[in-house]
DNA sequence: TGTACATCAGTGAACGCGCGTTCACTGATGTAC
DNA sequence: TGTACATCAGTGAACGCGCGTTCACTGATGTAC
């Protein structure tokens, strides 16, 4: 059933697509190769014609998750903003479409070398993110990246609590924290 | 092959401290029934005599390894050590007797109820623990709870990463954020 | 204390199921004349 | 422009494998007399 070039370019893009989306949503082991394609309305074998394997698949994946999140943020003009985004509540119910590093960290340290690459480019990615929205006078790589850990922890334990009070307390909290005045330089 | 009740209890004991460990170095779905048995020296029947399903080992496990990991921090007798502790290289570098949240947090929105519970209450004991040991006048739960997601997104991003320098780098960022003076009283 | 028997912790074969992957095949696309 | 043919994206059956769970069975333990 050949299809035309653009046609399977098409289909290419739906998969990859479908595939960020349910692996933030399933976990890496838990979207299974069925179902990531049934989501792009094919069958499972078009997988093994465009990417060879489902880690190859993954990686691209992730790749794509990161471009994507990466741009819905890219509209905050302020780390106040960005913050708010990041930690708002429809970020928290919407895994799917959102932060890669929150979505799928845990699963990370068990994965092949190109995945845990691309997951590190994401880091560095927030890290600058982070870093160029910081007030010029303070602005550090290290305060940027434990600004995303604290971003990161409190948007993951929101999602993993089952009481919805202490899941908003930690976003507030997180928010909070990140908002409130530097630490003073040290005297 | 009945075994004596002393000797059931304890072979009981080994499944859930080899489960606990397991579960928190391979996540929730990547521990196997027979591996969780075999760590225990035993068959993979024994633990549906003892627990009935794979689900209930997990929230016993979680249960426990919630309490060991627990009882070994509880020596920490300032924020500072108990920081430095949390993100030393020797946390990150053995998951598998470390921090019940940082292990597992990604999965939890996947599991059943008793299990999503039982972390909810590992989230609770987390944010006391950090909220007693903070100077008297500034501590809040609020305070706390932003610490502890500080804590899980550094540990769990500085296992991910697949460069060395930048994970040190995450843990050290954190620590200094944690020990940093904290938050004047909003002006 | 010694004997007969019920109990039940643990074993291992077997179950159905979904996983990732392979492969012979299909048939429209793209190309050569 | 029309015809003949090679290409190859996508299909669906089949693969071996490991999963969680069930179950008939074993044989030492614990109990009743």
């Amino acid at each position: 059933v050949r299809v035309s070039k653009e046609r399977a370019a098409e289909n290419r893009e739906r998969i990859v697509s479908a595939a960020a989306r349910l692996f933030r949503e399933r976990g890496l082991s838990g979207a299974g190769v069925d179902a990531l394609t049934e989501a792009a309305g094919l069958t499972h074998g078009s997988l093994y014609s465009h990417f060879g394997s489902k880690e190859r698949l993954a990686a691209e994946a992730l790749r794509h998750a990161l471009n994507s999140s990466a741009a819905r943020m890219n509209s905050a003009r302020t780390l106040e903003d960005y913050v708010a985004r990041y930690l708002s509540e429809a970020h928290r119910d919407r895994p799917g479409d959102g932060c890669v590093m929150a979505a799928l960290a845990g699963e990370i340290p068990r994965q092949g070398d190109a995945i845990r690459h691309c997951f590190t480019d994401a880091v560095r990615d927030a890290m600058n993110r982070v870093a160029s929205l910081e007030p010029g006078d303070r602005r550090s790589d290290d305060e940027a990246l434990a600004v995303v850990a604290t971003l990161v922890g409190a948007l993951t334990l929101a999602r993993a609590v089952d009481d919805p009070e202490l899941s908003a307390r930690l976003l507030e909290a997180a928010r909070k924290r990140i908002a409130a005045d530097p630490p003073a330089p040290r005297a």
